[in-house]
DNA sequence: GCTGGCACTCTGTGTTCCCGAGTGCCAAGT
DNA sequence: ACTTGGCACTCGGGAACACAGAGTGCCAGC
């Protein structure tokens, strides 16, 4: 068991903790908390006093209680039962009195060894996602690399008819989008490859991001008769840019909703998972800090997912943020455990990706 | 109310039924079943006279449910509760006492227009599993493809560092496998066109079950400093039509399961959701004919689905099945309807990539 | 400021009871 | 030979009720 930290008066709210909140009150709200989460029953003071050595009585812990409820960070459900943490108590007890949890060596062997295996990008989200559900026994969520800070490998250009030709875009980061488009003009083999040679010879290397603009004054490199073909290949290209940005999500673990004992909402929460919009939110916004984000409860924007919390991380090649992954489970659950395991995923697929 | 359609004895099952059952007894239990599914509730013999005519009293609806249940058409969850539908019921009631329910001029103009914005076979199949859930108010799945049954259009090998290519495989079907290659050797960019062209001459066209034996003699056609990345390169294309070989499913709907009142097996159904290898088991081989195939609870090869029925149908482009699709349901689910739905998406899905 | 004691308040559980829907069977009717 | 009304019987599920147990708040004493 961690040493109990408090540094106090650190942040605004340190005030507040600091002056109505001593460090007995913490130790009860922790114990609250690590016991709601291993029974997820109500926990009464005398039970508090039975599995934690917290050196008092059970009526000292009860004045101890009353306080926290005072502050919002527990409730009862009822008059005459237990304590349940609240989103607010939760929030303090993953903010300031949880250690997070390293995985054990065997589960990082496993890891290791587990994405090792992957043979291109599909395979180590896939992978990646497994994983995680099984690491944390919840919902697990892989976002699949931004585009947009991705750069062109290249773009490949493939007659499929005569008036027809098929796009294919790599990125450096493995990712494949494809798209089939329909040409203005009948256009044969050789007028293609030139205008893939152009296309490749202009953007190789060049960041997603930048493509608009550096794609402005291609029409004008190529034969006037090719001219419309290529403004179409062009905004279709532009188009795959959009649309398929930060679109794709993979999700595993579904059935670890049923075991938790979510009566409630799981129907909202498994229409949750199949809204990528509403999934991509959750996640967060992809910051440069490596931090986990979490959201707990009632903090995240979504109506419905109230009794759940988003346990996310960035991950991406090299120090670029490419996209993010998570878990999504009940409010109740373990905090110290799932932050570690998204954070040595996260850590890991990161540098599975730098690798290779 | 389509006409109580009874050819008797035709065939073996058709004896049992035309001797021991007679037209009575079957529109009892067709009643029975509709009002079960609708109102999932165990019918009894007088709601059964009060809403459907069938012209008789609930004493001799009585008789009729003795003799049914005799026959283990039906079933009653406890003694002086109404009936339920057996599997068995289910499946008599499927075979020869409903009519496929043809989708709405509504449902069908919007099916069309749906599935006709789709850009490329991802699209189309994304499209086309939401579509199903949507319309079935069920758990939908769509197969990709399988390659098998696909010829190649193109092979495109995309250098990527010097001893690194990306080989992508497009099929006819417009489906994209792509796969990294570590080569043996270090080989420049003419020399890598040159195996392409190659490739391509040889394979273009090709049945990709025909891939293995057409590439048997490929090596000796190269020269002999590449040989052996030859090598490598078709080892991974033959790895490739093996591993990807009909495994990909896209599921959509399965909020779905929440709202059916799935007390038990939810756990277990979003198991076997994630399960590939159960699912393409249960979507059924791929048969020739374009029948619809149901499987009803028990029917089905897979503990843990007792509760569930599937219907699915094969499509394809052309005549040829490419794979298949379906939805998973309760057993007790409104069989015309979601039968008709499969069928009619299944045939404009078909539509949509015989035109492409 | 902690502690033990005490009265009080609930929830959850087990019991009992009863209503009603539904059945099976039988004897009478067509 | 089937159908029908009548009747006794069964059983699940809901309402009413009691009760044990866990938990609380408060207070007086240390």
């Amino acid at each position: 068991m961690p040493a109990l930290s408090f540094p106090s008066g650190t942040d605004a709210d340190g005030r507040e903790v600091s002056t109505l909140v001593d460090d007995r009150k913490l130790a009860v709200l922790r114990a609250i908390v690590e016991d709601y989460v291993s029974t997820n029953e109500p926990v009464g003071s005398k039970a508090l006093t039975e599995r934690h050595n917290l050196g008092v009585s059970p009526a000292t812990v009860r004045n101890d209680m009353a306080a926290l409820e005072e502050l919002g960070y527990i409730t009862q459900p009822h008059t005459s039962a237990g304590r349940v943490p609240t989103d607010k108590g939760y929030r303090l007890f993953v903010d300031r009195l949880s250690q997070v949890k390293p995985l054990s060596a065997a589960e990082r062997r496993a890891i290791e060894t587990f994405l090792a295996g992957a043979v291109d990008l599909d395979d180590v989200v896939t992978r990646t996602v497994r994983l995680l559900a099984q690491l944390t026994r919840q919902v697990a969520v892989v976002q699949y690399p931004a585009l947009s800070h991705s750069t062109v490998r290249h773009i490949e250009l493939v007659p499929l008819t005569e008036r027809r030709v098929m796009m294919v875009l790599i990125t450096n980061t493995g990712r494949v989008e494809q798209r089939v488009i329909e040409l203005p003009d009948v256009i044969d083999d050789s007028r293609i490859a030139h205008m893939r040679a152009v296309l490749n010879a202009c953007l190789d290397g060049c960041g997603l991001a930048q493509v608009p603009d550096t794609v402005a004054d291609l029409p004008d490199r190529v034969p006037v008769e090719d001219r419309s073909s290529m403004v179409t290949i062009l905004s279709v290209l532009l188009e795959t840019l959009v649309e398929r940005h930060d679109e794709r999500l993979v999700i595993a673990g579904a059935a670890n909703l049923a075991a938790a004992d979510f009566t409630i909402g799981l129907r909202e929460v498994l229409e949750a998972l199949e809204e990528q919009v509403v999934l991509i939110r959750l996640l967060g916004e992809t910051t440069d800090t490596s931090a986990i984000t979490v959201r707990i409860g009632s903090e995240n924007p979504y109506t419905g997912l109230r009794g759940t919390s988003i346990v996310a991380a960035g991950y991406g090649s090299g120090d670029k943020q490419l996209a993010r992954l998570g878990v999504l489970g009940p409010t109740r659950m373990d905090y110290p455990v799932t932050i570690g395991a998204v954070r040595a995923v996260a850590r890991y697929v990161s540098q599975i990706l730098t690798a290779s």
